[in-house]
DNA sequence: AGGCATTACATGAAAATTCATGTATCGAGG
DNA sequence: CCTCGATACATGAATTTTCATGTAATGCCT
């Protein structure tokens, strides 16, 4: 009743499968889109977008400069600097000055922003869990031990741990 | 040498893993950045955005409709209408006019475009040997089939049960 | 056949993202 | 100490994406 879009009654029978529908990197952001797409719609039903959801995630461990929320949030720098501008006018992240290396600004959470993350927290936690618990046993562990593998592999000889 | 962004030299002292480091729908968002990330540079170097690529990718195997580029491509349908505007303009892709349900309008590839995907397939194809070629044995297949398993049970209508 | 909810696509206004660039700070040499 | 290249963030213009909505075509149901 409310599938997605594309081919609906159409059922091909031999729909000789694409280049795409095989390729990893479809499969992996397909796979992203689709699992997310559940989350997120908590979260639009929260009054929340995805941003500003990964900011709170963020902070909600600590601060955070600009540079590391955008590597996290998973977009360009000048776009965190503009996503922060709102969050701070909506009242839920604080700019905190600069520290040691005085480029560098501190974000943080304000009380609005903490007690926001902390009802998304658990949603969030929630939702993973029945995601993974729908997968054969074994497969969640197996994906999430992929993922970090190749993500570590792309990550090396640039920004770990020291 | 292109380091993305974030704390670099920096050394973060005892970095408490954040929430979002482990979570899952995180992994999987950044994992397909990441690996994604390497290609994407060499479509820049042709002039050709994700986007493009992508309805190159699709249109490569055959025909289809605006709806069905639209969920391919990760992306709204008026975004691919605006994104095909584009295309059609530039001479890639083709609108054939409609079929038996008409209100679809089927897509397909010019010569010139039917070019472009040809020289970009192999590249494709090159960038994921050399991605899955990283990881150690089996964890590629593993990958795969964990991707595809939560892809298909996303598809199936396997919505909210739990 | 006629009505009615649904689906496919296009369009215009609004919002988000990116690119190119500017300023300030840091770090390594000379 | 001073200069030079690199890093961190902000800003403005241009592009892209999305939302809300409009039009046309389908399918179902009585």
């Amino acid at each position: 009743m409310n599938r997605p879009l594309g081919e609906k009654t159409e059922a091909a029978p031999a729909e000789t499968a694409g280049f795409h529908e095989d390729y990893t990197l479809y499969l992996l952001a397909k796979a992203s889109e689709l699992a997310s797409a559940e989350f997120h719609a908590e979260l639009a039903a929260e009054g929340v977008s995805v941003g500003e959801w990964r900011v709170l995630a963020v902070l909600w461990t600590g601060e955070a400069s600009v540079g590391a929320l955008a590597e996290a949030g998973l977009m360009k720098q000048p776009t965190m600097t503009k996503l922060l501008d709102r969050m701070a006018a909506a009242g839920w992240v604080r700019r905190l000055g600069r520290g040691g290396d005085r480029r560098r600004v501190r974000l943080g959470l304000t009380e609005a922003g903490r007690a926001q993350a902390a009802v998304l927290i658990p949603k969030a936690r929630a939702h993973e869990a029945r995601l993974l618990g729908a997968l054969p046993a074994g497969e969640a562990e197996a994906l999430r031990a992929a993922l970090r593998g190749l993500i570590a592999r792309r990550m090396d000889g640039a920004g770990g741990e020291a």
